[in-house]
RNA sequence: GGAGAGGUGGCUGAGUGGUCGAAAGCAACGCUUUGCUAAAGCGUCAUACGGGAAACUGUAUCGAGGGUUCAAAUCCCUCCCUCUCCGCCA
């Protein structure tokens, strides 16, 4: 969330930061305003109250213990308690409701976020490859795991439901061979520390890295435990450390994690009619670091180009955008999205989005570290897909397909596949 | 799930109604001294939210939330978590 000192010292600037995103936001930045003046002002005259109180006790316990008579002193006390009582309730009250506005503000995108309106004016950052020559007419990864056995739909949605696949037989196999080559590349290469997290998280996992209270809606819920099922191992990794004041050598911190993620998709369009590419569950290896805030911007380009060199291990063709401000997503200040070209699609897939978040979610979560000042400071938080399988699985299918209908699995990947090809 | 024990500052650990935000020790940091890879002395050393230009100052926090009281780390209730034993179990 935001910084409640800079809306009060700088409402203006928080405003016009935040106009270049969808959403009447000036208008909920007066709303806290309003709210916060209500607070402090409550909370001052609680304060006041409880301070008399506290010396007027002192007093009694010293009379008491010098044998005098406090009966008087007492009472007059004792008429504190209804407004002390009312006060408290009004400032816990507002304190609330300061909370609840604020959670519900995005972050202010990046100075040097690229402004626009929608995803058409979000700036090409960089091409890698070109797309494959095809002497046929490529097909879908739907035909071309279908032919080879690779996954079903239709088993998927028996013991599930719509939008669930299930992979098998070698369709399966390299599902698992791509989850241990994205983990071992980034856990080696990249430097990243390997952690399998809890599939299920709580609440407050959730309202730190900014799902919750905003959309719920998207998470399967376990209600007699009020536990979720994780949209993405951002919730769980990034919250590893919520609440901690972490040491300055500790900083940078990275994860890589592989997680299956779960989403409901409310509201999604065309959900489970393109194959692999919109699921209830997909796999996915999430890259999250934990830094000193004057290290993120660096921090999320060398994650970016973490997540791009699994393409171009892979030799797969993609393009890396950047997010404008009407784009970006609810807790990001800088986003970019990795595209991967997919022939059977005629389009781009996006298999990686990383942010930073800047102290965003770590405000929500009172993640900070103790710089060399002794002072403590909030960390910057970032994550990025390092990146998400189905997707993937589904440009190495569709790019490496070859005119008899045969797969060929790239070098990189054979010794993780165990065989050069499929059929 | 059942029985018992317990949750205090970075750590260990006192504290059972009143000058307790909390003794003591350890760790850390600063200074001094001696000198050498260590010791001694002194000092500093939790967090959040307010007020103040600042020095400084107020309030809250001893797992969480409620209650009793003029006053709660300390008494009462509820919940959470940890440990031990039992049960169940991949």
């Amino acid at each position: 969330m935001l910084d409640i000192a800079l809306i009060r010292k700088n409402p203006d600037a928080v405003k016009t930061r935040l106009a270049a995103r969808h959403g009447d936001w000036p208008a909920q930045i007066d709303a806290v305003l309003r709210c916060d003046v209500q607070r402090r002002q409550a909370e001052t005259q609680l304060q006041t109250l409880q301070a008399d109180r506290n010396r007027i006790s002192k007093e009694i316990g010293a009379k008491k213990k010098a044998g005098e008579d406090t009966s008087a002193i007492e009472a007059q006390v004792r008429g504190f308690g209804d407004e002390m009582k009312r006060l408290n309730e009004q400032t816990a009250a507002l304190d609330a409701e300061q909370r609840d506005l604020l959670l519900g503000i995005p972050n202010l995108p990046h100075e040097n976020c690229p402004v626009g309106e929608s995803a058409e004016q979000n700036p090409e950052v960089r091409v890698w490859g070109e797309k494959p020559a095809f002497a046929f007419t490529p097909k879908s990864h739907v035909e071309l795991g279908e032919a080879h056995g690779l996954f079903s739909f239709e088993r998927g949605t028996k013991v599930a439901g719509p939008a669930f696949v299930c992979y098998m037989g070698k369709g399966a196999r390299l599902e698992r061979a791509l989850v241990n080559f994205l983990l071992d590349r980034q856990t080696g290469e990249g430097g990243y520390t390997e952690v399998a997290p809890p599939l299920l998280v709580n609440r407050d996992a959730l309202i730190g890295t900014t799902q919750l209270p905003k959309f719920g809606d998207q998470l399967y819920h376990c209600a007699d435990d009020d536990l979720f099922l994780v949209p993405t191992a951002e919730v769980p990794v990034t919250n590893l450390h919520r609440e901690e004041i972490l040491r300055a050598d500790q900083l940078p911190i990275k994860y890589a994690a592989y997680t299956p993620c779960f989403r409901r998709e409310a509201g999604a369009a065309g959900l489970g009619t393109r194959g692999l590419i919109r699921m209830h569950q997909f796999d996915k290896v999430e890259l999250v670091k934990i830094c000193r805030p004057e290290e993120s911007a660096a921090e999320l380009e060398s994650l970016t180009a973490d997540a791009e060199r699994i393409l171009q291990l892979l030799g797969l063709h993609y393009r890396t955008i950047e997010l404008c401000t009407g784009d970006i997503g609810f807790g990001s200040a800088k986003t970019y999205d990795i595209e991967v070209w997919a022939p059977g699609q005629g389009g781009y897939l996006e298999v990686s989005s990383c942010s930073n978040f800047g102290d965003y979610q770590a405000r929500r979560m009172a993640l900070r570290y103790k710089g060399e000042d002794g002072k403590n400071q909030l960390c910057h938080t970032l994550n990025g897909s390092g990146t998400a399988l189905a997707r993937l699985y589904v440009a190495l299918l569709e790019n490496y397909q070859q005119a008899d209908g045969s797969i060929v699995i790239p070098e990189i990947l054979r010794p993780y596949f165990g065989a050069d090809q499929i059929g």
